[in-house]
This record gives structure tokens, C-alpha cells and sequence, in this order.
DNA sequence: GTACGTGCAAACAGTTTGCATCATG
DNA sequence: CATGATGCAAACTGTTTGCACGTAC
């Protein structure tokens, strides 16, 4: 249904100004091939077995630069390095599994708007985004 | 309702045959005295203006400890540090100011358990803790 | 006195910055 | 050829580890 393609993101960035290099290219489609999102160290090392060897602090700068441009989400999942997928618009949170730190996806069923409209009326609050994540088992590890 | 004071835990570490320092027991009172949840740079500075010069490595060293206990609960809002609280039991939420950095609790109405049952049911996945916290403006930064 | 707690220095991981160089468009 | 992308070294932050020393019980 979402259909953000490696090649749509690229040719987005390329209309907008955007020079194309190697390494930008490579690694969108690395984050469109893979179903996990990935950390920088994670990156780094794709990318070597993809016979490139980008300096980690590229990765650093074009995930930012990715982020800015609204095409790549960041994620946290308390293990102290931030992680990176593509950003497909269709609002889903995670299943991390603590055995083999797996990562699924999960559309939650309610969703939690009436509990962002409560937060605002009973705390004054207003909310921008929330994160939610699952930490469990998963099925191959139960 | 939960009523776990300073003086309860530091009677059960010394009922345990845990040595009670000074350190200690400043950690204890600090985590209950302060609202916020607290990571350990904040923690080694709130003891510093206590007439204290607790070493980092203690602070890390002590908190674990306070993990393994049950005492504390560990918290991550994604940037890149931990931070601590006493475990009150009662199962909260937080709502985290992108601005001020202030952190509020907040209980959910609706209770996530049948999610979670969701989650076993659809993608055979055995939650054993999640994590929600909300992003946004306070009442006072609105 | 013994086991547990502490301090210090060093190492480590993830991340950021400054600056000189490279290459896309 | 100009601007934006890259590489490298170094710094910086939070965190962990090894080892010698200190202290509560």
C-alpha cells in the first residue's frame, strides 16, 4: 500500500538538488532491503560486505540528512545506540525480542489517540509523538 | 497507597546483611525526594551540592545494584542515557517535554494487557514488559 | 578481620566536530 | 568549477572494568 521504493526516494532527492553518490545510494537501499531497523555500527558493516567502505561519520551526517528529509525514522530501544528505518508513513511499534534482539513490527489495534486527548485535558499536555515498544520473546525463541 | 519510603528500603538492604554507606543511603533519598527520573551525571552532580563527591563509577556501580534489588526501575527516552527511578509498583507512564526536558507521569486508562494477548495470539510473541512514553509540550512550554 | 563498597585511571562504545580533500551535477 | 559529500583524526559523553584501598558490620 505504501509504496516508497528505493528508487522514488532517490529520485526525490535527486529533483530536489540532491547529488547522488555511492554511498547515499547504497544506503537507502540497504534500509529498503532490510526488515530490521539498523544502528550506525550495523550500517557501517552492511555496507563493508557490500564492497564499500564508508567512514562511519558519513553514515552519521546521511542519517541525519535522511531524517531531515523526513525518510528516515529514528528509534531507540534502550540498548544506548539510536536505529534507523525507513519512514513509511503508516504509524506501527515494535516487538523487540530480548533472546536474539529481533525486531517485528506490530499495528497496534485501539489506538492511543483518546489517550493523547486526555493527556491534554487532564495534564495540560500536548503531545507531538510517542514511542511504544514490546519487549518479549519472540516465537522462535519462546 | 505504595507506600515505599527511604527508611523502608534502607531497613530492608540492612535486613538483607547489605552494608549501609553513606552513599547509599544519600542515593536512596535523593531518588525519592526528586520528582524526575534521574540519570547519573544528574545524580553525581544533586550529591555534589549535598556535601558529597560520590566517584561516577560508585553511582553506576550502586544503581545496578539498586536494579538487582527490584529497588529502582531503569528508563530510556531516547537520548542516549539512562535514567532511574524508584519502582513504585504501580505501573505508569511518562510524558516527557521536548522542551523543558521536565518528565510527568501519567497513568493509561485503557490497560495495554489485551494488546499484549493481540500480540501472543497474532505474531506468537510473549510480551514480558513494554515501554510508552509520550513526547510534547507541558503546560508550561505550550 | 573479612567481605563488600569505593576511588582512580584507563578503556570502551556511540556520536560529534573541524578541517582539508574529493567528486557530482 | 562550485557546492555539497567524504575521510580522517580528535574530542566528547555515557558507561564499564581492573585493581588497590577503605570501611561497615
Amino acid at each position: 500500500m505504501c509504496m516508497t521504493t528505493q528508487a522514488d526516494v532517490i529520485n526525490g532527492l535527486k529533483n530536489q538538488g540532491h547529488k547522488i553518490t555511492k554511498t547515499r545510494k547504497a544506503l537507502v537501499e540497504i534500509l529498503e532491503n532490510t526488515k530490521q531497523p539498523l544502528s550506525v555500527p550495523e550500517v557501517v558493516t552492511l555496507l563493508k560486505n557490500n564492497h564499500l567502505s564508508p567512514n562511519k561519520t558519513t553514515i552519521y551526517r546521511e542519517l541525519t540528512f535522511l531524517l531531515d528529509q523526513g525518510i528516515v525514522q529514528e528509534l531507540d530501544f534502550g540498548d544506548s545506540k539510536k536505529r534507523y528505518e525507513l519512514d513509511t508513513q503508516d504509524h506501527h511499534h515494535h516487538l523487540v525480542c530480548i533472546n536474539c534482539k529481533k525486531i517485528e513490527d506490530f499495528d497496534l489495534s485501539s489506538d492511543l489517540d483518546k489517550e493523547e486527548k486526555k493527556i491534554l485535558k487532564d495534564k495540560n499536555f500536548k503531545v507531538i509523538s510517542h514511542s511504544l515498544e514490546f519487549f518479549g520473546y519472540c516465537k522462535d525463541c519462546r
